[in-house]
DNA sequence: ATGTAC
């Protein structure tokens, strides 16, 4: 008989929406998972709840280790993570770790609007298009060539140097997450991860990234949707993409060298140099003012910036696209832009106390109330917060609070989260059967590989409907429109 | 997630 998971006996119900776990162990704060009975009974791997307690013995936790609705099991800190360390807790400052952003740094969410009706589309013939003019798979092919000058400039400048270059357009900025642009002094980025980034500016990829027509089928939040530009039976554009090759190899090699400063003690992971001590060697963290705190966290910002640019080159492509099919570009307008794999430096009050903080997001969307600075007044019902489903279901756009922050470190969930492993998904599900059942639900979907159809299958997502019902109950964010896939393009 | 193994 396997042994039961410690945390069993340290749950405890905490209003709508949210379980609590209890400090025990080696803990320096509870965690909170937001979810229910019905939703825990629903997951049988215990081992994501285990890699959550896990995170909250980081040096350097504030508040409390947080899972969004659709956690499940990740490198490290489970996806869905969202964790906070005080920048200045020790000598050189809380943790900063690269587990706790994720392989794809700023791997995130835009979506679009447009002036087109779902009766002006023909969604098939728009796939047959998308699907050959959108660069997608695990290949760079298709992608913009960048001489070491022109990626240094994306590196520092994100998006709007992707306007500079002609690969977006300057009115889109404002509607980006941080307008699309994140501090990086040294763009300290290897030649390795600059090589893979010299021809995958544009480009989809694989695995759950998608770009996707969508038609609004539900409005449940009448003066939010209209401040968002979004209208019952309008068609809109979903692009779920990040930093491609050029982040993954930035993550690997930072992880490497983060970890080698740990050893094994007992039944955890020691860093002599900087005191620090995890139960995973996946958590390996360095202080975030210590050379490698400092080194990983500009880098992991230069990647964050290819990733906005990268998104952005993406929606031209998707302009092209329109511009050809229609005289005008459709109308196409950002709605949002947002980052759900990222580190950040927040100030939060946190048990009444300021705090400023590194807050860490792995699969988990920002959600600032409306009144925050860095809205300036655009969005004063609370930042779109912007939560994809699986294929064959639906995606949603919710709102952070209209004024200050929730408990969360204004945090929400970023999709309807994994119920089936990549391999589970692919042992079940015939790709070709998948195909034609999405058609006659009138989705009409174009992969390069058709693997990628089977780990990406609805029945390999938990139900998103549920998952923004446990994140609304849960006070993090409430929904606002609910959007129907027509046309899909996959890696 | 990923030049899905250097």
């Amino acid at each position: 008989m396997p042994m039961e998971a410690p945390w069993k006996r340290h749950l405890k119900p905490d209003g709508p929406g949210r379980i609590r776990i209890s400090k025990h162990g080696r803990m320096l704060t509870d965690a909170i998972l937001v979810s229910d009975e019905s939703h825990m009974s629903s997951h049988t791997d215990d081992r994501s709840p285990t890699q959550l307690v896990n995170t909250a013995s980081l040096p350097g936790i504030v508040g409390e280790a947080w899972a969004m609705a659709d956690w499940h099991f990740g490198y490290g800190f489970p996806i869905g993570g969202v964790v906070a360390t005080d920048v200045d807790w020790g000598e050189q400052g809380g943790s900063i770790s690269p587990g706790g952003v994720g392989f794809d740094i700023n791997c995130g969410v835009r979506l679009c609007s447009t002036d087109l009706h779902i009766s002006q589309i023909d969604p098939k013939h728009l796939a047959e298009e998308l699907s050959m003019k959108i660069p997608a798979g695990a290949s760079r092919k298709g992608g913009v060539p960048l001489g070491n000058s022109e990626l240094d400039e994306i590196l520092a400048g994100g998006a709007s140097a992707a306007v500079d270059l002609g690969l977006a357009e300057a009115r889109d900025l404002s509607c980006i997450e941080s307008n699309g642009l994140l501090n990086s002094e040294n763009r300290e980025v290897g030649h390795k991860a600059m090589k893979r980034g010299s021809s995958s500016l544009g480009t989809l990829g694989s695995g759950n990234h998608f770009m996707e027509l969508q038609v609004v089928d539900r409005i449940v939040d009448e003066e939010a949707a209209k401040a968002f530009g979004l209208r019952i039976g309008q068609v809109t554009a979903m692009i779920h993409s990040g930093s491609r090759g050029l982040g993954h190899q930035v993550c690997s090699e930072h992880v490497a060298n983060i970890e080698s400063n740990y050893s094994r003690r007992g039944d955890s992971w020691f860093s002599e140099k900087w005191g620090f001590s995890v139960p995973d060697r996946q958590l390996a963290s360095a202080p975030i003012h210590s050379s490698e705190g400092e080194s990983y966290f500009d880098a992991m910002n230069a990647a964050g910036n290819f990733a906005f640019a990268n998104r952005s080159a993406l929606t031209q492509r998707l302009r092209e696209v329109l511009r050809n099919e229609y005289s005008v570009d459709g109308g196409l307008d950002v709605v949002y832009d947002v980052s759900h794999n990222i580190a950040k430096i927040e100030n939060h009050v946190i048990h009444g106390k300021n705090c400023t903080c590194a807050v860490h997001r792995k699969g988990a969307t920002r959600a600032l109330g409306g009144d925050h600075p860095e809205l300036s007044s655009s969005f004063p019902l609370g930042q779109p917060v912007l939560v994809p489903g699986d294929m064959g279901t639906a995606s949603w756009v919710m709102a952070g609070p209209v004024n200050g922050a929730n408990d969360a470190f204004s945090s929400s969930c970023h999709g309807a989260g994994r119920r089936l492993s990549r391999t589970a998904a692919k042992a079940s599900v015939d790709s070709e059967l998948l195909i034609s059942e999405l058609e006659e639900k009138g989705i009409h979907i174009r992969a390069k590989t058709p693997n990628v159809l089977s780990e990406e299958a609805p029945e390999a997502y938990k139900d998103v409907d549920e998952v923004i019902g446990l994140t609304n109950r849960a006070g993090l964010a409430r929904p606002v429109a609910r959007m129907r896939p027509v046309s899909v393009i996959k890696g």
